[in-house]
This record gives C-alpha cells, structure tokens and sequence, in this order.
DNA sequence: GTCTATATCCTGATAGAC
DNA sequence: GTCTATCAGGATATAGAC
C-alpha cells in the first residue's frame, strides 16, 4: 500500500470515529505510519485529502445509481418506473457500502456528512450529487403522479433522512434504541426492512392539509 | 440578559452554525460579550456548556413528550394507542421548538446532535433521551401488535432519521433537494407532511423477508 | 518523494488582582 | 462575579536538506 492510499484509509477511520474538525493531521499520519509533510505533499491541504476522499468514493457509487435508473428506464420506456425498484437504485448502492473493504467506515461517515455544519463539506456533496438528485427527482415525480410537486420533494427530503441515519449509525440501531440486545444487519436484509417502510410512506395519499387551495 | 443566558444563546447560535469542535471558546465569548473567563466560571469547562445548553432545553422537550403520553394512556386505557397520535406526541414537541425563541436554532443542533461523533454529546442525549425512548419504544409495540419487536425497533428508527434530517435542515429542504424554490414551512404543516408519511411507513405489511422464519 | 525542523497562530484552561 | 495576563500544548502549513 502505497503513502497517498495509507494517509486515505487513515482518513476514511478518524474522519468516521471522530469527525472532520476533531481528527488532527498529526494524529492522522501518525495512524497512517506516514510523514507529516507527506500528507500536504499528496494532497495540498487537509480539505483537499477531504475532497479527494469523498471523490473516490462517491464517483462510483453515483455512477451505479445512474445506472441502475438508465437500465430501469430502458426497460419501461415512457411509462413511471414502478416505486419499489425506483427507491431500491436510489439506496442500494450507498447502503452497500459495506460490503467493499473499508466501506463501512466511509458508509458511516458519508450518513454524517449529510448534517455536516463544515462548510466545505456540504459544497463537496451538493457538487457530488447534483446530477443525481435531478435524475431521480424527475422519476420519483413520474413514479408519484398523485402528489404535487413539493409534496414529492419533502417525501423525498424524508427518504434522505432515514437512509442517511441508518448509515451514519451503521447497519445498527443505536443510540435511543441500542439498549434491546440487536444484532447489525447485512445490506441486504435491511434494505428488505427500509425499502418497503419508505414505499408505504412514498405511496400514501396526499394528506388534505397540504393539498394546493386547503389551507 | 445575564452573563450566564449570554453565553447559552452565543453557544447555541455558534454550535448550531459551525458545529462543537469547530467554535472556540474565544470566538464563543466574544460573540457573546462576555469575558473569556466567565464561561469557566459558569460552566467550569466548554465540556460543561454543552452539557448545560442540552440539559435546559431537553429537559422540559421530555417532560410535554410525556405528558402527551399520558394523556393518551389515560384515554384509551389499556387499548392500543392510535398510531397517528403517537407518532404526534413523539415528533411535535422537538418539530415545534421553532416557535420558542432561539428554538430553530437549538432544533438543528438537536437534528445533528444524532449523528455526532463527538462521546460526550451522544453521552448527555443518551442520558436526556432513555426515559422517553423505552415509554414510547412499549406504546408502538402495542400499536403496531402485527410486527416483530426487531421490525418495531427498525422502523423507530427510520422515523427518528427522518426527524433528526429534517430538524438539521430547520424546517426547509436542502441540500440535494435545495435547487426548487421551495419556503420553509411552519412546524403545523411540517407535521402534516411528516406524519401521514410516517404513519403509513409504520403501518405497512411486515416485509416476508424479515419475518421470523423467513431467511 | 520523504524527511526534520520550524514558523505562526489558535486551543482550553487558570492564577490572581480587583 | 469580572477582568488581564499567561500557561502549556496543539493546530495547519511550509522551507529546505536529502
């Protein structure tokens, strides 16, 4: 393993057990058995190591979705692309995560990233996932022709939600949840647990108080 | 205002914007206007702050949590509490911190508290937190008698990332979502959106893959 | 590419006068 | 309760030898 990928495995670690701003250079090469200039040499900065951390892994991953939603839309042509397997391109490829070497810890720190106060990060994903975004929120509107415009963006922003607390706490419940004896779960059984609960609430009839002209 | 609210509306706004690690007690003070020095003699440590900024709002957030839970025990007896009420009882008070002034911005520390890496806050949430999740973790089981306790489990917290992600973001869509022009909404309507969303989440079918007996 | 040494500034915390 | 001055150490980043 060569300096630059040591000083990202590194990175991959403290960044997800500690947070960005709590996690040192120092501390980092020293973890990564590597020089301290080596890091600024590599990588110019510590936001720039950030950058080229959330860049080797988010490039693939949202390569994949935009594949999945490609082939899916090959398939049914101009029709809406059925619910389930819509949301299923959308959080397969990051709640797989850790089935990849390394994986877990990016899975966890990219599910925190999404509630980041750091400024430079939140730029680095909104730049990551602009295309993304665009691409499954007009097919989620086409999925969804009963709800109004807004209504499928909040369902949506909700979807996020739970997808980013389920990785940032890693395939585990916690926290509020933890003390009841709870094994972690494999990718896929729990996309076979979040997939539907989220189709069941993506599906749901417009609720009255929000449908346009109710007050 | 007294020196000590000073430092709690300072820290609560600095906290909220920049997250913990990345303010100073320096930068913090001087927001404020109060001597560098005064924070330790209040709080004995930047440790302490935020120990106490959690305790004063979490507190009575907890105690009207419960007293919803009460009143709806008290109600329907020894039924099953209705879902939708529930689920009310368990997201408003934290949705609604935004009338209070200062609220929204204590509202988004809270959204992001739940994914900190930091131990000392996951620590003081666990504590502020363990009464009200076993109350409510017993009153969805007997909601939702038609899934396993581990599917309960899940499903509470897939509601509580969904919470937490749209109290970070203060009531308005952001981030990937962001680029439509799209107003904050006010905590009444928010409801009305979150919660028929949730509702029909949690109410779903259980899923033949995570059924027991099922691989 | 890798290292040592160092520049420059910021961190939380405290002692002790008022 | 409030202030100034300061301690001891940690932060990012870089210069320059090898």
């Amino acid at each position: 393993m060569d300096t630059k990928e040591k000083i990202l495995a590194a990175a991959e670690d403290l960044f997800a057990r500690r947070g960005f701003t709590a996690t040192s250079v120092r501390r980092l090469t020293a973890e990564a058995d590597v020089n301290l200039a080596a890091l600024h040499y590599h990588f110019g900065s510590k936001d720039g190591l950030i950058e080229a951390l959330f860049e080797r892994r988010l490039r693939p991953l949202n390569q994949e979705r935009l594949g999945l939603l490609d082939r899916l839309e090959a398939q049914h042509g101009e029709e809406a692309l059925p619910l389930e397997q819509l949301v299923e391109a959308f959080l397969g490829p990051p709640l797989r995560l850790s089935s990849d070497p390394g994986g877990e810890l990016f899975m966890r720190l990219l599910g925190r990233a999404f509630s980041e106060p750091d400024e430079h990060v939140t730029d680095i994903l909104l730049a990551q996932f602009a295309r993304v975004a665009s691409r499954f929120k007009a097919a989620f509107r086409r999925s969804l022709p009963h709800l109004p415009e807004e209504e499928v963006y909040w369902r949506m922003h909700f979807m996020v939600g739970a997808m980013a607390h389920t990785m940032a706490h890693a395939s585990r419940i916690t926290g509020l949840l933890s003390d009841t004896p709870c094994p972690p779960e494999d990718p896929e059984s729990l996309l076979g647990r979040l997939v539907p609960f989220l189709v069941a609430g993506l599906r749901s009839p417009c609720p009255r108080s929000v449908q346009e002209g109710v007050s």
